[in-house]
DNA sequence: TGTACATCAGTGAACGCGCGTTCACTGATGTAC
DNA sequence: TGTACATCAGTGAACGCGCGTTCACTGATGTAC
């Protein structure tokens, strides 16, 4: 039956919100309409009312999901105004946000997936990329211009890479080793 | 009709080897049985005579895939030993192998998805992943064993996130900052 | 404000398709004598 | 070395299943008067 359409701009936020913590949980490929729109309270019919396909959706999914990631990282700067750029790194390479691929970063959780995606997907992750940069570029501050903006590139690169490989290995103690070890270099960097 | 011993351990590994490099191509989910195995010139009924299930040569794919890189770094750096290291960064963060995923880095190219998949995978990713830091160790060299190994840990996350971060991307300029960047960071970060 | 009707978000079944897996069969290989 | 037979890698069809997508239908919502 038709629904208001206030209720039903919500259900299409609701679907957009449970598909880019389920796909950031399973892969693009790894959950499918049905169980997505199960996770919004829908039946499946309804998905082509909302949106053109799944890639579509992937790339709001996306989109939802970087927008999520870099309002926890500012989260994270104003809860510790004393040491913003220490929260973000705690944060992201904890063994907590290696566990919860769901509720973490994008890149990370979705990083290899997106690379085969089509165009829209890819500029949902470009534009949550460069949200990061411009983040991490504040929190390291000090240089100019380009130099700034390419030391932020290789932290973001440095945070990225260890919490793939961290999720990658089986064995927890070279999981937080290669936490450890991203951690510590990326003070150094910054310090340089 | 049955087929000698030797060709049948020939046509084993001609399937391991198409898989590991359509895997990586396509992901462990873009790719089926059916067109992995004509990729070996075999058909699908054959693949049960030699693997237990997809995921047990997705296990087995990933072990060839780590071992192809592996020796690739080995060949990169007895093809330039006066430069050992810079040839293998050159090399990774090149945007060449941004646009070889079928022949590049499976860390790159099937990191996330891994992630998803069960320890049998992840066991495969872990060998390959301590082989490129023993490599990547012995280049960075000096320094004792802990510190040494922390930096190799994080100098091999800057280049898979570099990477990632740079397949991501739409923006080919943005991708080649990204490679430049991690480039820039890795070589100050082992001469300090 | 009240009534009549058009709109359309959501339902649930159906579509064709490709997936991973199983199986009866084939016929060359490998083994036993 | 030659013969008879068991083995088993590979074939190709079939299995059940879940996928993304389509569609006729429903009935509350939104609009026109």
């Amino acid at each position: 039956m038709r629904v208001s359409r206030k209720q039903a701009a919500e259900n299409r936020e609701t679907v957009i919100n449970v598909a880019s913590r389920l796909f950031r949980e399973r892969g693009f490929d790894g959950i499918g309409l049905k169980d997505l729109m199960k996770g919004a309270g829908l039946t499946q019919g309804a998905f082509y009312k909302q949106f053109a396909s799944k890639e579509d959706l992937a790339a709001q999914a996306s989109r939802r999901a970087m927008e999520s990631a870099t309002h926890r990282w500012s989260a994270a700067t104003a809860a510790q105004p004393e040491d913003p750029l220490g929260a973000v790194i705690a944060f992201y390479l904890s063994m907590d946000h290696r566990g919860e691929r769901m509720d973490g970063c994008p890149i990370a959780a979705l990083g290899s997936d997106a690379a085969r995606q089509g165009d829209d997907v890819k500029a949902s992750f470009e534009a949550g990329i460069k949200e990061y940069l411009e983040i991490l570029g504040r929190l390291i501050g000090e240089t100019d211009g380009e130099e700034l903006n390419g030391k932020a590139m290789a932290v973001l690169s440095m945070m990225v890479g260890a919490m793939v490989l961290s999720r990658v290995v089986n064995n927890p103690d070279l999981a937080q080793a290669f936490l450890d070890a991203a951690t510590k270099q990326v003070r150094e960097a910054v310090a340089a």
